[in-house]
DNA sequence: TTTT
DNA sequence: TTTT
């Protein structure tokens, strides 16, 4: 069925690159993305978890920092998972299929791993989803 | 920024609907959406937890049954708490501002609640957020 | 850069397939999309086309008919010729890379090729665009 | 039912702004967004027509110049008209409901019109549709 | 040229 | 009629 997300926001840290036992990259990050109305006494953000594989994760590690703006589109995936105390625990996550970069990268943190990187490009996924079980899942 | 989801699945149960101490009415379901490719030893769906407010939860609990398909057009939202343990819990919604009934109600349990239904209607919310902190939540 | 576009309504005429020069299928639909909010004397829907190809072209010609309620995500392309009068025609179609059908096809017209139709099925287009001119298109 | 469009790209001139005969502001620009995937001899880009009403409309025209990255949330309207030769005409406009500004503006032309300019904000349409037929248009 |  |  349909399943689509589509957010704009702000990196909230560098994005974390792992591999998965395979060898296939996974890159992690998430997105603040500012509320339309702001209340009293409660964060104006949503932070939402972004998870990116293959080329698109290392197009995300490689040049996206904490700060940038970033449009990310993708599914809603909802993972489950029973934690050490036997408790079942359920994580949402937004599997991203394209990222757009929307602000260059000019200066900041980590600037050696950004030398060669674009201004205003979309990274896209064009795999299918890999066959891993959650064990293998490198988080 | 842009915070933009469009889902098309099943309910899994009936809505729950439940008013805050100010009386504003809140309705919540979850959506059963399939998963476009099928992987071995995994569920199929992703269960996705929907809110709604106003007019269109008492909508939604008046027309919207258990294994209908709907349409529902909406914004994450995470919200978090403090549990028993003091462990910090996320909780990841989707606040819905329209809702597709892609069905028309045709039998099926509680039905005595669904005479006067409409068959592919949209609902809307037309809304701004009400200002609730967390612990008004009938939930 | 970002263009997308998800509808949902029910198709004015059964889909058209045809073919390129190159043998490459593409099919033709029209989806009239409700408005929301209706005013007097004016149309109460929106007539917007919609353009498939390859397998999901062939798979919206088997399985899709008049009056059928569909979901179709895709982007929003602009085509522009010069007609006879030497006029710039601008054009306006939505190139979909999934179609949903929202209704079992339970008999109609045009039933002899719906005997092995799904119902409640996604097909998507998994190809990269054709390298055709206008000219080569079959409309 | 659903019509929902998200679109990122640039100006390609400043916005119009008008006035119905009634005194409702009325802005529009057209986008260029980049497709994905470019092919000989062929525009990289769709130039979609964006239409945005009331104060919307008002902070477009204030704020918006020529060449800024802008994203859209709206749905897609197909107008008809009949025009001098007695043939009717098809017009496809995306009607903006919500538009973000991802570009500060640092100069440029018209600055006159962007001194309490914001960065990065996002516009939102509240209003319902307008009674206006196609000739109170003022375009 | 339009669907329910 | 098109933007970077």
């Amino acid at each position: 069925m349909l399943n689509r997300v589509i957010l704009i926001g702000r990196l909230t840290r560098d994005p974390e690159l792992r591999y998965t036992p395979a060898g296939v990259a996974v890159a992690q990050f998430t997105l603040a993305v500012d509320r339309q109305f702001k209340r009293e006494g409660e964060e104006n953000a949503d932070f939402i978890p972004i998870v990116t594989w293959r080329q698109l994760a290392e197009n995300c590690a490689n040049y996206l920092r904490k700060g940038r703006l970033a449009a990310v589109e993708g599914r809603i995936q909802v993972r489950t998972y029973d934690n050490n105390d036997g408790k079942r625990v359920y994580v949402t996550e937004v599997i991203a299929d394209s990222v757009r970069f929307l602000e260059r990268g000019e200066g900041g943190q980590n600037l050696e791993r950004q030398q060669e990187r674009p201004s205003h490009t979309t990274f896209q996924d064009e795999g299918q989803p890999i066959d891993i079980s959650d064990d293998d899942l490198p988080f």
